[in-house]
DNA sequence: GCAATTACCCAGTAATTTGCTCGGGAAAGA
DNA sequence: TCTTTCCCGAGCAAATTACTGGGTAATTGC
């Protein structure tokens, strides 16, 4: 599946943000570059981001992009919204032609499907994933480093 | 978002074959019907689901298609890589220029990030939605009644 | 055997979305 | 004033979505 590539490379562009904006902001050029995502249409997601107020731009030399709030209080639904704007409408809302209960309980059974994963988005912060991140890196690192220690022990043996 | 609306309509019509197939195969037809889907992309979508086993056709009259296995053994996300093909390839996998680090950390974040989604939806069972939405259908009714008994009472004060 | 009914298959195609180029501003700092 | 950045909008190629229309193959009931 694909979850809308739109919404993985604005988080993607966020993450960049949370992990590289701690001093200072970040300019639409470095993410493009970091990131592989072309200025122009990195342009357009960060207007989209910027008018649900997730991100703050700062005009002029050394400016660039801020987190438009803390890192853990925007969360991965929010950011998807922003740029995707969840429209998730069943076919016969609102009409007349959906009396029979049958269909309209298949469609409200989508809804709930669909709220669910909203949910699921919502709980998720970038505070969060950037956390989980070191939290993982770190473990790697350890385990390197014991597994170096042991192929020391097992040359000397 | 829209977590692809392929994979929304493959669901929803998964969901009417979950809750109409009980005694006897469903016709495309009626499907087609049902969820206001035109016949031909059902009949596009149901030649991913039925290669992939999730569902089994049978020909002539009468016929039409069955789930291709007990409903609590087909997950949401069975169903959208069905149709879908999951495939979430960061950018920089496998060239060359992916060495600072910083970057990769990025993509790693989404793979996770993804790697959850995937999961979530794994958990989830055509059987668990319908059960689901028969329990609210159910309290909904218990509510309606005991609104009934309410009104009653306030009328007969 | 024949006609009806269904799944199955494939080629084409309009509409939409995606991801991008280009061309220009407007604010802010050197 | 010049450069750097954000900001804004028009246009556009490629991909995807959702559909139309042309079949064929199996199965059922007559």
């Amino acid at each position: 599946m694909r979850l809308s590539t739109k919404g993985r490379y604005a988080v993607t562009a966020m993450l960049d943000l949370a992990l590289n904006g701690t001093q200072g902001p970040v300019t639409l050029a470095d993410i493009s570059e970091n990131q592989g995502i072309s200025l122009s249409y990195l342009e357009q997601l960060f207007a989209a981001l910027r008018s649900k107020g997730l991100v703050r731009g700062v005009r002029g030399p050394g400016g660039g992009y801020y987190l438009g709030r803390d890192s853990d209080e925007i969360s991965i639904a929010d950011i998807i919204c922003a740029v995707d704007e969840w429209v998730e409408f069943t076919r016969c809302k609102g009409r007349q032609n959906c009396q029979d209960g049958q269909r309209c309980l298949t469609h409200n059974l989508w809804d709930d499907l669909s709220q669910q994963i909203f949910i699921f988005l919502t709980d998720i912060t970038l505070h969060d994933l950037v956390q989980r991140g070191e939290a993982r890196e770190a473990e790697r690192r350890e385990k390197k480093a014991s597994s170096q220690v042991v192929g020391l022990k097992t040359q000397a043996a």
